[in-house]
RNA sequence: GCGAGGGUGGCGGAAUUGGUAGACGCCCAGGACUUAAAAUCCUGUGAGGGAAACCUCGUGCGGGUUCGAUUCCCGCCCCUCGCACCA
């Protein structure tokens, strides 16, 4: 028989699973389900070793799913709109659809190659009508929830490009396309109310604790930002205007000593006009709106303020405040607006030092010393109040508690929650995106586009300019239509919807992909939602993954889909470095798939990948571990093929025998029938309870090692025992079936060989018998004194007092307890004995 | 600064509930096969000592709890990631 030949054999599988849709499924309630979904790919041309391990984690997951008996929903698609097509169009003077199915093309042969489990009939692109259409009809059905508005904001915008940028796109605050310096714009956009959702996005991450990593958890909650506080009225002297400020310390409001404002609060220009300190104040706030807003944001960045000339008073015990404005109060946080206690708030206590602003303790430190002349830093922490009328000695929660209580009945202020998430920002001046359905009618106002005119096609005869200005603008097919309304000549919106809309909700309509009368199926996305297990880079943790579960919640209104969250489980993958640096152009250490595969099969390249590292971490690639891995399903093969047409010809099966093997089981043979099962428990439970799959490819392979050492022993029988044919067909059929998931070439050309007709994908995952487990003889360590002294092999039966008079009779271990007193024995039962002497 | 994760041989990494530290693989060395090499198979491979049996040390550092600690507790150092003037 031949040498293992990785190049025929995936070819000839894949094919098979292609031509047979080996991983078509439907919709089947009699089955139990199980979602498995890598992160769909961006079609950026080639794949690289990121994908690769995100799609051989998956693959190895989904395959043992199925052959649990799972019926099991593993798509892939392509998130195919955003700004690289854009660029790489104007750069070939070509057009964004002709570059992004070319890559398509170009990407799923790659795919192809590494033999995965997808269900292909399901592919979806973003980028075609009969998805982005339902991007227009969640558009639509936002609006009409009231989760969709327009407002002016600041932009990113590249003067030289003339386009608006994504943050992601601003490096170090230039243009990443042509190094010029990014401006910040006030620009008219459509925004998503994100904000709405906040409290349910939270709450909504208690139940994602078993299944999501604590930092992605983490990260979003940060993201959300929840704080409890109170906002509280300042009256400003001897005028009307009254300042609101947050705070999440009521419990210091006697502790305030001047006021501060944002630079672009309207109040901050106001209150300055007509006195002397007008002119300082706007040339303060120019100043700081030309201040980058990196800078201005960052902890690090001084602190920089102007006195308006006007002054609030304290609600709670009458002081008048000076009022300033500073760069480190932010307009979109809280009211734009805070009060300042320097004695403990660190940002509040530097900025007193610099301008020589009043300083009053007002928390009672633990060493009692009110004098804030020797306060050296600001006092952030908790404490008992002080200096502060009735409240003193209210501290923590009660404390705030009660100020707040006081604010209320005072019609001063209220107990109050603010959030840090901002709306979601989904306008894009962009061409290679979805359409926005709305139309500017002179007499209608803003119309949006009728659910039966869906879609708005993105018109392909669009020419791109040099400067990647959106030619939808230009384009007067496009804009001008009718309006819905009262059918007068009106404009279509020229604005495109973030890419991060198409990724939202993708994994619904994977439940039935090709519905041309909704987004997707009610039964479907009942039956298969959520996503059970999800896999992909950490990158995502905020942004798509946030997005998604706010779709998701708005969806549940919707009454479209019933899960509570889209995704079960989440597993982050670690990154593929390469010397010890992720692999980029730049650094020149990218390793190429194709190159890999080409040279050693993709089983190799996927039993690498898995082996290496745990698939959360981070993955070194090394050349010599991929020969490692090439070296060790060669050595499976040799195994298989010195004794397949001996094996292949056995007369009976595993089930023709049952459990029950006689009692006269040789010792060999009951070590390599222990072998097996241990195998199997080993590799089940690594897959199934830790997703370790480098131990479970350890355990085959320490499998593989005790085959080669039996077959020794086989060898020297000239008339092996018809049991042991039986086991060693057994030990066969296992070590095929546990490579399966990692390895499917491979598995599935030796498993035919084996004669075998169904393939390993539809055997099921073999069982292990706890029984077979238990070896008769076991080692047992003996410590003295927590050290290890010796070890003993004993029968497993064996009982505890002789196990004990049998160590304390060692010579070994009498050497070490002789004239020494036995103070206590400590037996852990097949393990472990420890002898404690004095 | 805050939050999370991590630090184990020459390297990637194991050790599942506090119970043999270093599984498995890579590298390296020796042997077998071969005219030779490759491939393959076998053996060795944490450090130090010893002819050997075996002994001592050893999981970032310093303490502690325990019969026993990579694992638990306290204090520190370093690395990676995330957030970072959010009132």
């Amino acid at each position: 028989m031949p040498d293992y030949d990785p190049k025929t054999i995936e070819a000839k599988w894949q094919q098979h699973w292609e031509n047979e849709k080996s991983f078509q499924v439907k919709d089947d309630p009699s089955k139990e389900k199980y979602y498995l979904l890598e992160m769909f790919p961006y079609p950026s041309g080639r794949i690289h070793m990121g994908h690769v391990r995100n799609y051989t984690i998956g693959d190895a997951l989904a395959r043992f799913k199925w052959m649990k008996g799972y019926n099991v929903l593993h798509p892939i698609g392509w998130d195919s709109f955003g700004m690289p097509a854009e660029n790489a169009a104007i750069q070939n003077k070509s057009h964004p659809n002709t570059w992004t199915h070319a890559n398509i093309k170009a990407m799923t042969e790659q795919i192809k190659r590494l033999g995965l489990s997808y269900d292909w009939d399901r592919e979806i692109a973003t980028c075609e009508p009969e998805y982005y259409q339902w991007n227009q009809w969640c558009f639509l059905k936002f609006l009409e929830r009231g989760l969709v508005y327009r407002k002016n904001s600041e932009v990113n915008w590249c003067e030289s490009c003339n386009t608006v940028l994504a943050n992601e796109q601003v490096v170090d605050g230039l243009c990443w396309r042509c190094d010029n310096e990014v401006i910040t714009k006030l620009q008219e956009g459509w925004f998503f109310k994100i904000t709405d959702y906040a409290d349910r996005l939270l709450e909504g991450l208690k139940d994602l604790e078993q299944g999501w990593p604590e930092q992605v958890l983490t990260m979003q909650s940060n993201w959300i930002g929840k704080s409890y506080g109170a906002e509280v009225n300042f009256q400003i002297k001897d005028a009307k205007e009254s300042i609101t400020v947050f705070t999440t310390r009521p419990d210091t409001l006697y502790g305030a000593t001047f006021m501060v404002l944002a630079p672009e609060h309207p109040l901050t220009h106001s209150l300055s006009r007509g006195t002397e300190q007008e002119k300082a104040i706007d040339t303060f706030i120019k100043k700081v709106k030309s201040q980058d807003k990196i800078d201005r944001t960052s902890e690090g960045g001084e602190k920089l303020g102007v006195f308006t000339g006007a002054y609030a008073v304290n609600p709670l015990n009458g002081e008048t405040l000076p009022v300033w404005t500073a760069n480190f109060v932010l307009m979109d946080y809280g009211t734009g607006a805070i009060m300042s206690v320097p004695a403990h708030d660190h940002r509040d206590f530097e900025f007193a030092k610099k301008y020589k602003l009043p300083i009053r303790v007002v928390i009672l430190p633990p060493d009692g010393n009110t004098n804030a002349d020797d306060l050296k830093e600001a006092m952030t922490e908790l404490g008992p109040m002080t200096q502060s009328g009735t409240f003193d000695g209210l501290a923590g929660d009660e404390a705030k508690q009660k100020v707040c209580e006081h604010l209320q009945s005072n019609n001063i202020g209220k107990a109050t929650v603010q959030f840090r998430l901002r709306d979601w920002g989904v306008s894009r001046q962009r061409y290679w995106g979805t359409p926005v359905p709305i139309i500017f009618c002179e007499k209608c106002g803003t119309v949006p586009v009728p659910y039966e005119d869906l879609p708005v096609i993105l018109p392909l005869d669009a020419q791109l300019g040099d400067k990647g200005q959106s030619p939808l603008k230009s384009l007067d097919s496009f804009i001008n239509v009718p309006c819905p309304k009262c059918k007068a000549p009106a404009k279509r919106e020229t604005d495109t919807l973030d890419t991060f809309i198409c990724s939202s909700w993708y994994f619904d309509r994977f439940t039935s992909p090709h519905n041309d009368k909704e987004a997707f199926s009610k039964k479907s996305v009942q039956y298969w939602m959520p996503v059970d297990q999800y896999i992909g880079g950490i990158e995502h943790a905020i942004l798509h993954l946030l997005y998604s579960r706010f779709f998701h919640q708005v969806f549940r209104d919707l009454e479209l889909i019933e899960s509570k969250e889209p995704f079960a489980h989440l597993l982050t993958q670690g990154m593929v470095i390469k010397d010890g640096a992720k692999m980029s152009k730049s650094k020149g250490n990218v390793v190429d798939p194709d190159h890999i595969i080409g040279r050693y099969g993709a089983d190799t390249a996927r039993l690498f990948i898995l082996f290496a590292a745990p698939p959360t971490k981070q993955l070194e690639w090394s050349d010599q571990g991929v020969e490692g891995s090439s070296r060790f399903l060669k050595r499976v093969w040799r195994l298989f093929d010195e004794m397949v047409n001996f094996l292949r010809v056995m007369p009976f099966d595993k089930d023709s025998l049952g459990d029950d093997f006689p009692e006269e089981l040789t010792k060999e043979l009951k070590e390599l029938r222990r072998q097996i099962h241990t195998a199997i428990k080993r590799v089940t439970e690594d897959i199934e309870k830790r997703m370790q799959f480098n131990t479970a490819i350890a355990a085959i392979m320490e499998f593989v090692n005790h085959l080669y050492t039996f077959r020794e022993w086989w060898d020297e029988h000239e008339e092996p025992p018809v049991l042991g044919c039986f086991l060693l067909k057994e030990a066969m059929d296992t070590l095929i079936l546990l490579l399966a998931p990692f390895a499917p070439h491979i598995a599935e050309e030796m498993w035919q060989r084996m004669g075998h007709s169904e393939t390993t994908h539809q055997t099921a995952w073999p069982k292990h018998n706890e029984e077979f487990l238990k070896a008769d003889e076991i080692e047992i360590v003996v410590q003295v004194n927590g050290k290890v002294r010796q070890k003993l092999s004993v029968p497993s039966s064996i009982d505890e007092e002789s196990l004990k008079a049998k160590s304390l009779g060692d010579p070994r271990i009498q050497e070490w307890t002789n004239g020494k007193e036995v103070k206590k024995v400590i037996v852990v039962p097949k393990k472990l004995i420890n002898i404690v002497v004095k």
